[in-house]
DNA sequence: TGTAAATATGAATATATGCTCATATATTCA
DNA sequence: TGAATATATGAGCATATATTCATATTTACA
């Protein structure tokens, strides 16, 4: 959802002696895009199917079919899912007779999963007792 | 020949050649849920709101009106955030009289967030001859 | 104690999104 | 060339989600 109405809530409506003094040039630093542009890459990255075919892409470049086969979905889901990974620049294709070979882009990708993973992995124990606890945004 | 059976994609329908041969015992291999924990994890950090308010205590704790000036939206808005942020446990908080104080909760997340920006930095100027890309997903 | 401030939360709503279905395009091969 | 295969894509639908609005809760302070 693209940041919406942007409601213009003055400062002043804070009065709580808490907030900190030194009002900042703008709300994030290095640039505003380059923040919103990894919110955007989160985004891509934030769907279960999107990231199960990067997994299953990780070693080696599969067609369409193969994913298709190992995500037991169909070819036409795949196709419409490897099309917003290739406009994030996060896969690569290349075509050969009829299948169209799909790979990582590069190996910022790679590292994203796998912190993203470790980051779950250790949070795992304590915060979810009763198994995958799916949280609602 | 009425038309072709429902749609449970076995295997055998994709003939192409190209099909990597052996059958991986899963989709995914670190037991499934890991890697769909890691998509929740980037599910929630895809967005704009929440990758601001995050940047915005990335430094130091900030009360939630004190996040709402910087944000220029209102405190409901960004409690219902932190809320989600809370549930992900990316943030902690602790009372301070009437106020509340985010930080967040690890390293991990700054350290996605850092290298999910490094990547779209590099990303950035071949990509994006006209500016920011909005992605549609 | 009573009022105001800071935060949290439920309902409602407009928008976004993932999949299916139908169909188009491209390529191989008989 | 024509049939079959692999992939891509647009429309439609059901669901998810981010914000607003109203209201509840908690705390400080006069």
């Amino acid at each position: 959802m693209p940041t919406p109405a942007p409601k213009p809530p003055s400062r002043a409506d804070c009065t709580c002696g808490t907030r900190s003094a030194a009002a900042e040039p703008a709300v994030d630093r290095p640039g505003g895009t380059l923040l919103e542009d990894a919110a955007d890459l989160f985004r891509v990255l934030g769907d279960t199917t999107r990231t199960r075919i990067l997994w299953a892409i990780a070693d080696e470049g599969r067609c369409v079919c193969d994913i298709a086969d190992r995500l037991a979905m169909t070819p036409s889901a795949i196709s419409h899912q490897l099309r917003i990974l290739k406009q994030a620049r996060i896969v690569r294709h290349r075509k050969v007779g009829r299948s169209v070979f799909y790979t990582l882009d590069d190996d910022h990708i790679r590292t994203l999963l796998r912190d993203a993973m470790e980051h779950a992995a250790e949070m795992a124990p304590p915060a979810r007792p009763g198994g995958r606890r799916r949280i609602r945004t």
